[in-house]
DNA sequence: AAGAGAGTCAACCGCTAAGCA
DNA sequence: GTGCTTAGCGGTTGACTCTCT
């Protein structure tokens, strides 16, 4: 027994953790050159390695592999893809992953649990945002966000709000970038009261063609499998927890971490949907298993992290508030 | 300049399903 | 049918870097 256990961790302690170097990494590269992406816990019988099969299937499938994008941060195209189909799928990230070339698993793992610490963040730290609120040019008097009924609510179905402005930039940055780049418009230009016609107005900016003719997007629209959020009961009382959140929601620092198109999600519930840039996707969202999923948002996705009676009271941004 | 906190990334761990004897 | 091995997946952790105060 005592034996067993010593030659246990005699074995053990032969395998090698920790980062990898450039000759581990090699001499990987050249097994999977010679018998393929398989056969893993060979590497480590034949004494190629001293790690175990699963370590170094980790690190081909997860740094080695060809095609990878390595060091390139999510694209606005591909965050958005991760945040509708986590929406879809719930934390089937490997899943996910198959819908970005490119991108692992632990890619898309990663990315949301950073936007998960994130957000986090954002809701715990009242403090920070009250002194925002005092400290901005805003007054205080007028609100971030403006009431939106029901019926106001399904227009910004719109194409040209749907097909987010500042999208599509590849390899390119974060919400927060984004969100520096509209900040960059100056405002009053735009002569828009709202959110809907200042995120048409930066179509116009980048998409002309787009702009002049909505239409182009509303067949895609149209077959757009991405689940609407259920219209909530105007006039819930809200819990405390709600009333905080919203409180937080009127604070530009929230904006700035989450970018004005998650503001817009949260406020209407009608833009969870994009234009898919990937093939499989609208073929699988047309397959039964997938329609199914649309009717049953997973209890994990994003906006399951609101209690539910918030998006009652959300409204939509007004630019001279930024 | 230094420390704290946040963000990012690579790697490990535990679990499960599939394949096979 | 059972048990073992392997591959794959999702959760978690820890090191490192960046940013802010």
């Amino acid at each position: 027994m005592r034996r067993e256990r010593a030659e246990r961790e005699r074995e053990e302690s032969e395998i090698r953790k920790g980062p990898w170097k450039a000759e581990e990494d090699e001499v990987l590269i050249n097994h999977v050159k010679k018998y393929g992406p398989r056969d893993w816990s060979s590497i480590r019988s034949k004494g190629l390695l001293q790690r175990t099969g699963k370590s170094c299937r980790l690190r081909w499938v997860n740094k080695l592999r060809p095609n990878l994008k390595n060091g390139c941060k999510f694209s606005l195209e591909e965050e958005r893809i991760v945040i509708d189909l986590q929406a879809l799928f719930g934390n089937k990230w490997a899943r996910i992953a198959t819908y970005l070339p490119g991108r692992t698993d632990n890619d898309v793992k990663n990315f949301w649990s950073s936007r998960q610490k994130r957000l986090a963040r954002i809701l715990k730290s009242p403090s920070k945002t009250q002194h925002h609120n005092k400290t901005g040019n805003g007054n205080g008097k007028q609100p971030l966000v403006q009431h939106v009924s029901p019926l106001q609510a399904e227009n910004f179905s719109s194409p040209v709000e749907v097909a987010s402005p500042i999208m599509a930039q590849p390899c390119s940055s974060s919400y927060m970038e984004s969100f520096e780049m509209v900040k960059m418009f100056q405002l009053p230009e735009l002569g828009t009261t709202d959110l809907i016609n200042f995120d048409a107005s930066i179509t116009q900016l980048e998409f002309p063609r787009k702009a002049e003719n909505p239409s182009m997007d509303i067949e895609s629209e149209s077959q757009n499998p991405f689940p609407q959020l259920p219209q909530l009961e105007p006039d819930l009382a809200l819990s405390p927890e709600s009333q905080e959140l919203i409180a937080r929601l009127e604070d530009p620092s929230f904006v700035e971490v989450f970018g004005p198109r998650d503001l817009l999600e949260l406020g209407t519930g009608e833009n969870l949907s994009i234009d898919l840039p990937v093939l499989e996707v609208q073929e699988s969202y047309a397959s039964n298993e997938t329609k199914e999923s649309v009717n049953t948002v997973t209890p994990d996705t994003f906006l399951d992290d609101f209690p539910t009676d918030m998006f009652d009271h959300i409204e939509s941004l007004s630019p001279s508030d930024w």
